[in-house]
DNA sequence: AAAAGATTGTGATTTTTATCACAACTGAAT
DNA sequence: ATTCAGTTGTGATAAAAATCACAATCTTTT
């Protein structure tokens, strides 16, 4: 099992960390291989991980009123997970599943609980890991607040040219927050 | 000092806290008063507290282009912070300021850190505090993606009516990310 | 390589929201 | 009670985005 992802990101959550501990982060970690399509976390389940990507794309998003709104993207090297189902331990409204073909780590919390319970640099790495998703989460709160359609269509054009790539359009425009007509029109400058 | 505000709010956070326990995180608290508009963080300051509504309300705005942009509102009993600045030791680009005469009760994490280390119930106190903190911001980062501008109004009707009672029109207009007018519109339901 | 299916681009039209201008209302200060 | 500053309501118009319809393009399968 080739884990020079998983220990890369280990090393950049906790950057102090020895080689034994990493070992032992690894321990905690198992690896998932999805289809493109596939879902890793469904609506009513309880959420009790987090997802680090390794391979691939995850998708985020929630059904309105029969139609799916996309939420996030993560990408290799960064974290996914339902962080309220997980904190409230009620069912997840959100579905989370592979944009491309995806290989995932899973950090079990209930597993971790159990078995890694004694280890601190384990729990002080989950902590970590929830700090990052926490910052992440209010900038990502910050920005659909602070940029126009326009404006966020532009900001990912220069700070995650990435999603653009690898994203479809539609799907584009589901996370926008504009009808599909209008991103291809912002795209083509006609707007 | 009137402090049962503050302890009802300790106590929600640790529901299995022990009367020394709350005294303990009492200690902890430092109280300040603010006029209505004064400034409790400023753009350009590093935050390192938290801060609990005790009376009155906090508003967290930023400039966009030289217009201040609502992001949220804190009524008593909640938390307000910028999570972000706090974690990253990074200046604040958010300003929290006093929306009504308001007193809160401050948890200064430099002072907590260096007076309070050796107190496993302080840490997790403040941790559980972050918690809430990170749910309530992923919660509010879905209710804009997820609502529009007229259904958010219709929500907080719902969900939140003080808000209404007690911000004004132009102010909520800027948090719900409409124009004034629109907004006169919705609430008149002409629209 | 052709066919089928999905995705994207584009014009026409409708709907929604922003902007501008100004009147009406509200609340505090004199 | 009057004035003044700030806030809100409303019409007219402009701008932005959604919706509809369909053609063009790209992908996948056979």
């Amino acid at each position: 099992m080739d884990d020079a992802t998983l220990r890369t990101a280990i090393r950049q959550v906790s950057k102090t960390t020895t080689e034994e501990e990493v070992d032992l982060l690894v321990s905690c970690a198992i690896t998932r291989t999805l289809k493109k399509g596939e879902i890793l976390l469904n609506e009513g389940e309880n959420c009790r991980s987090f997802y680090l990507v390794d391979q691939g794309y995850l998708r985020t998003y929630y059904y309105k009123t029969g139609v799916a709104v996309n939420l996030n993207f993560t990408f290799e090297g960064s974290y996914a997970t339902n962080i309220k189902s997980v904190k409230s331990k009620q069912p997840s409204d959100l579905i989370i599943e592979a944009g491309e073909n995806t290989v995932v780590w899973i950090f079990d919390l209930d597993i971790i609980a159990e078995k890694f319970d004694s280890h601190p640099q384990v729990i002080l790495f989950i902590r970590r890991v929830s700090t990052l998703l926490f910052v992440a989460s209010e900038e990502n709160s910050n920005f659909f607040k602070m940029y126009t359609p326009t404006e966020r269509y532009r900001y990912i054009e220069k700070n995650n040219p990435m999603l653009l790539q690898r994203v479809s359009l539609s799907q584009i425009a589901s996370y926008l927050g504009v009808a599909r007509e209008t991103l291809s029109r912002i795209r083509r400058k006609n707007i």
